[in-house]
DNA sequence: TGAAAAAATATGTCTGACATAATAACTCTT
DNA sequence: AAGAGTTATTATGTCAGACATATTTTTTCA
């Protein structure tokens, strides 16, 4: 209930944007819903219909909703929402981290991640690869410690989409954050996974140095499946523990 | 300088975000800088503050800037901009239409469009197949029409990017958009492109229907190996055109 | 019955004020 | 003169109430 995020922003106009999100990606503002009017909004959140309207203005950017004078604001139809932005991925996670949105996400990554990695090889300059290098040996360096991988792991990461040049790649990076975000909530349950995707790293970094498009692409898959099966194994446990902890409370009901 | 675009919107803080997002796009100011104040903003376009921060809500949820109380509002590192945001994918083709661009966004669709479609004939329901037919139909029906060509055109790609279930490959529809916008535009240098897709589209279909996700990818690719060669033609008759008026104007000035 | 006119209403905009947080300036001490 | 602590300063953040505008809904009248 509580933020239970890393996030700051205690700007008032931010805490609604992220509350009316939370509603319409919960499903309790389904696809087409009319909003309640702009002022009981703002009386409902206690602020003024100037914030509201700036939390609305950042939800209609990115493709939420849609609002038309006298008809109201509405809650537009999934296909029209940005889910590769950034924030919508974050708020989604923390609100929603649903096994299917674990797949979806593995899968898109398994898509773009492999490629770019082969155009990395083949259009990264060495600086480029210098810097992916950087995340590697920062990798290296954090052991077992999973907080202070995870932030290496996403350099590396986006220093692929980087060096390929192409500025689409490069925003697919907001969409690896969250994955690796993920990733490393999951973790929890299998704590030595991070480290164990090292050395799969270090055959992505060898590759691309060697500048073999193919063999970077392999190696990617290969980090790829890894990933996969750690977030499948972890989500396993999850459920399990989940399970075990209703059965815990079904007991003391009775 | 006028608008130029297809797009309503009379609401002027709309229009102030557009024509600050272009002067971000178009590098007026760059990565980094600090934008003018905000009553500074609001005389020079003309409108109330409230307009201005609204306008600025929307850039800050495309991650284009940042602000922070008394220091200022920043234009972002390009890294941090959601270029696969479709308000910002049409602005930059308004603006910005390179070459470079439309290559960088052939790049991801040939990265993505291929596997999507392979998912797509896996997994997607018979309604969602005769949507995709639907829009086949409405192509072929559309003749050497351009402008009714390019709806269909549009929901036949929409279509296998939703059959797929994945909310990030729906989501990918906005790049496709633009990209197909774009084609759209460059085919006044090529009128026959748009029907000679026609029967690769149906190739497309075909492979689906049949439920075999190779055929699918293989199909994809080659419609997209045709869409990149019509965008090269179209550009390279362009810059011609481009060239031989630049010298008209030339000799005019002698 | 149906088209034109009037009323109602939710978003869009403007104004001017105050709150807040981060920076810049200025103390004062050592 | 250098540095720590304090006090302005300033740009964004928020509030309040009013009016403008565009649709929808209702009413009126031919």
């Amino acid at each position: 209930m509580a933020k239970a995020d890393s996030n700051d922003s205690p700007q008032s106009s931010a805490q609604v944007a992220r509350e009316v999100a939370r509603l319409i990606l919960t499903g309790v503002w389904r696809e087409g819903t009319t909003l309640p009017r702009e002022i009981e909004l703002a009386s409902r959140f206690d602020v003024s219909r100037a914030s509201i309207r700036e939390a609305l203005s950042l939800l209609k950017a990115k493709g939420l909703i849609v609002s038309r004078q006298k008809a109201g604001t509405h809650v537009r139809s999934r296909i029209d929402w940005n889910m590769l932005d950034e924030e919508l991925l974050n708020w989604t996670l923390s609100e929603l981290p649903t096994q299917e949105f674990a797949q979806q996400l593995l899968e898109i990554r398994r898509i773009v991640e492999p490629e770019a990695c082969a155009i990395c090889a083949v259009r990264g300059s060495d600086e480029d690869f210098a810097r992916i290098e950087r995340a590697y040996r920062g990798m290296d360096a954090a052991g077992l410690d999973r907080l202070a991988y995870a932030e290496p792991d996403l350099q590396f990461h986006r220093g692929i989409l980087i060096a390929t040049g192409n500025d689409f790649l490069i925003a697919f990076g907001a969409t690896v954050a969250a994955a690796l975000r993920m990733s490393f909530n999951l973790s929890t349950q299998n704590p030595g996974a991070p480290r164990k995707s090292l050395p799969y790293h270090r055959a992505v970094l060898d590759a691309i140095w060697a500048r073999n498009p193919d063999r970077a692409r392999q190696a990617m898959i290969k980090l790829m499946d890894l990933t996969e099966q750690n977030i499948i194994l972890a989500l396993s446990r999850q459920r399990k523990k989940d399970a075990e902890e209703d059965n815990a409370r079904t007991r003391r009901a009775r």
